[in-house]
RNA sequence: GCUGACGUAGCUCAAUUGGCAGAGCAGCUGACUUGUAAUCAGCAGGCUACCGGUUCGAGUCCGGUCGUCAGCUCCA
């Protein structure tokens, strides 16, 4: 038998025979190895397990606990879970199955429409293709006999996709009766799976276009073992307690009314005053950093839009108010605040030495949102936000930049939401002509400026093609709600077209008229989504220093209602919010209330607080931390107030 | 806007094939005066989201509107 060599990541060589299988290298290596394997890399290229070896090459195994095994390992069970869908129902077609974050889904197009009930069906007959072990087996076919196979099996969906690639060779996957398009690699065979769960059913347009034709996805999620499996439910059941549109409404912090509206939540006493707390917060810290404030319209003529291009843009997204056709005037709600600000930047004149002039505004938007596309506190048609704009000469861009990228930073790091955050870094779609000003060279320009910006600033981001503004690229700063589901929180816009538009200048040192550049930009984006990421990220506790209600004074009788109204008025009058429970109740209930309403402190007040002048001290999360003068207890509240502690204990 | 699921007391949820709308919590009243996560009793609470239809009879079946949830599209 001939032999080859098979070099491995670490640098050792092995000699095997010709043929021998990828599988069969990892077990020859360590049996544990072996049965870890999903998938091999030969030569930097993915393989499956069953690959034989013809040549001397290097090898890797990729086993399941990496995340490309893993990723390979859901790809099969999408495969499989596509394939006990073509059992169950009649004329299924297939179109792409690709694997996500958390797990995996297959789109469908079939008459009837799957109800979530019948996932446990599909997932039954997923259980036989399990038990029934079908090899997986990849083959090469020709594009054309590709394409006569898939036309045969009347997928229109995947011959669209085969005609799309280039390659001479078109790589499917057969196990049983099911054949798929696919790159590969896969698990070598059907009972190679351990476990997995079918989590949801949606709809979800052919390419991601709302032109094309709806189709239906399957969720579904795959581990290497049950318990895996069971952990990552788990989870996801505890993360979806902390949904803030449950949560935030069970914590009387917002509302909403069918009468008033979709979109429109309405904030209670409580989450008011978490947002009137943040507001300050940023208002001051914008103006320390040289920021000043205007206050500007919630509405403006037709004309201003068309200036500024919303008109053009962003019509569809606005509430428009006044029938042209009546001869009415015609006046839009602002979906931002930037003409606004503008106009006031343009009522004066300004020298190179006014620059950078930068404008605030707690800022009331307005965006006629699709009716779908409400949630909570995170998309609503109506919401207010630390809105703000830099007038820049071109040399102070990068310093301003900057500046802002420090104040956001500032700002999260206050929020305790640094580690659940990232950058992304959003451009245009030169494809979507409507959806953008058509200036390409512009948007080449700017985009290359913003990126050696944040390339200097050594920032990890990602980057979004067809994220930018109507206007420029954009820096957005996103996070994951509880669902998964990602959102912008704050975001940094270069913009080169508004000031064109707007024909701001200003006069640099040799008596011409310049453009300048324009940012915009949020502090800590809208106070509605900020609201309900810190609801999820703080399950409810928040940080003293946000917590609408501070500290609850129980007074374990009436005998000490005096001395509880004294040690409330004292801490009060230091601007601490108090509130009393002199409820008819025992001590045990009343600490269950300020528990489940994650107020930070209770002070325990009986007999004994009132003989010695203290408070017994129960912390929200600690329970209880002990007798204390008022005194002490009021000094180390202010400062964890003042420093604005963020961090979980 | 699209796909699917859903809407019963303030909240969480029951109500057999269409046959008298019910419980717990919260609320109110009273008793209890309490030492670190739920004291007891009584009372009250409803045009079953809204509008229309089928039926002797609709929370339940059908149609429409509004709203909610998940996803898609869109987006701060």
């Amino acid at each position: 038998m001939e032999k080859l060599s098979v070099r491995l990541p670490d640098g050792s060589e092995m000699e095997h025979d010709r043929g021998t299988t990828v599988e069969e290298v990892a077990y020859d290596i360590g049996s544990r190895l072996g049965k870890d394997a999903v998938a091999g890399k030969v030569d930097g290229r993915e393989v499956d397990l069953n690959y034989e070896l013809e040549e001397d090459s290097d090898l890797e195994i990729i086993t399941i606990d990496s995340e490309e095994g893993l990723d390979i390992y859901r790809h099969t069970a999408s495969h499989i879970m596509a394939h006990a869908v073509k059992r169950i129902y009649d004329d299924v077609k297939l179109a792409i199955g690709p694997t996500i974050e958390e797990g995996f889904y297959y789109d469908l197009d079939l008459q009837e429409s799957i109800s979530e009930d019948e996932l446990e069906k599909i997932e039954k007959e997923m259980e036989k293709i399990n038990s029934e072990d079908l090899p997986i087996k990849r083959k090469e076919l020709p594009r054309k006999e590709a394409l006569k196979l898939m036309d045969e099996k009347n997928e229109t969906y995947k011959i669209e996709l085969i005609e799309e690639l280039e390659d001479e060779n078109i790589s499917l996957y057969q196990q049983g009766d099911f054949i798929d398009l696919c790159q590969g690699p896969h698990l070598p065979s059907t009972g190679r799976l351990e476990a997995f769960k079918l989590l949801s059913v949606a709809g979800a347009y052919w390419r991601g276009d709302e032109n094309n034709k709806m189709l239906q996805r399957i969720y579904g999620t795959a581990f290497p073992d049950q318990k895996q499996l069971e952990e990552y439910l788990k989870q996801r059941k505890e993360a979806q307690k902390r949904d803030h549109n449950k949560l935030g409404r069970k914590m009387d912090l917002f509302m909403t009314d069918q009468e008033v509206g979709a979109g429109l939540p309405l904030l209670t006493p409580k989450g008011a005053k978490v947002v009137q707390i943040l507001q300050r917060f940023v208002e001051d810290e914008e103006e320390k950093r040289g920021y000043e404030r205007t206050m500007t319209p919630l509405m403006a003529r037709r004309d201003l839009y068309e200036t500024s291009g919303h008109w053009e843009h962003y019509k569809d997204d606005m509430f428009v108010i006044g029938d042209e056709e009546k001869g009415e005037e015609v006046l839009a709600l602002r979906p931002m605040t930037c003409p606004f600000q503008f106009k006031i930047y343009n009522s004066k004149i300004h020298s190179y030495r006014d620059l950078p002039v930068r404008f605030a505004e707690t800022s009331t938007l307005f965006r006629n949102e699709a009716s779908g596309e409400m949630h909570g506190l995170i998309r609503v048609r109506q919401f207010t936000i630390s809105e703000g704009h830099l007038i820049v000469t071109p040399e102070q861009l990068e310093d301003e930049f900057r500046g802002v990228l420090k104040l956001i930073n500032y700002m999260m790091e206050t929020l305790g939401i640094k580690k659940d955050i990232w950058y992304r870094f959003s451009r245009w779609n030169p494809d979507k002509k409507e959806k953008y000003i058509d200036a390409p060279a512009a948007w080449r320009d700017s985009q290359e400026k913003m990126k050696n910006i944040l390339d200097r600033l050594d920032l990890d981001y990602t980057v979004a093609d067809g994220e930018a503004a109507f206007y420029g690229p954009k820096l957005d700063i996103q996070f994951k709600n509880v669902h998964g589901k990602e959102d912008t929180i704050i975001t940094v816009q270069m913009d080169f077209a508004l000031p064109e538009r707007f024909d701001m200048t200003y006069v640099d040192e040799d008596n011409t008229e310049k453009r300048p550049y324009v940012i915009h930009r949020t502090s800590v984006g809208c106070y509605e989504r900020t609201l309900a990421m810190l609801i999820e990220k703080y399950a409810g506790a928040f940080p003293t220093w946000l917590a609408p209600r501070q500290v609850m004074v129980i007074p374990i009788s009436e005998a000490q209602y005096d001395y509880a109204r004294k040690t409330a008025g004292i801490l009060k009058s230091e601007g601490i919010r108090v509130d009393i429970d002199d409820s008819d109740e025992k001590l045990g209930y009343k600490i269950r209330q300020a528990q489940i309403e994650q107020i930070p402190y209770m002070l325990i007040v009986g007999d004994n607080e009132v003989q010695a002048e203290t408070v017994s001290v129960r912390d929200r999360r600690d329970g209880d931390i002990g007798e204390m003068p008022l005194e002490d207890f009021k000094s180390m509240i202010k400062e964890e107030i003042d420093k604005k502690v963020s961090e979980i204990n």
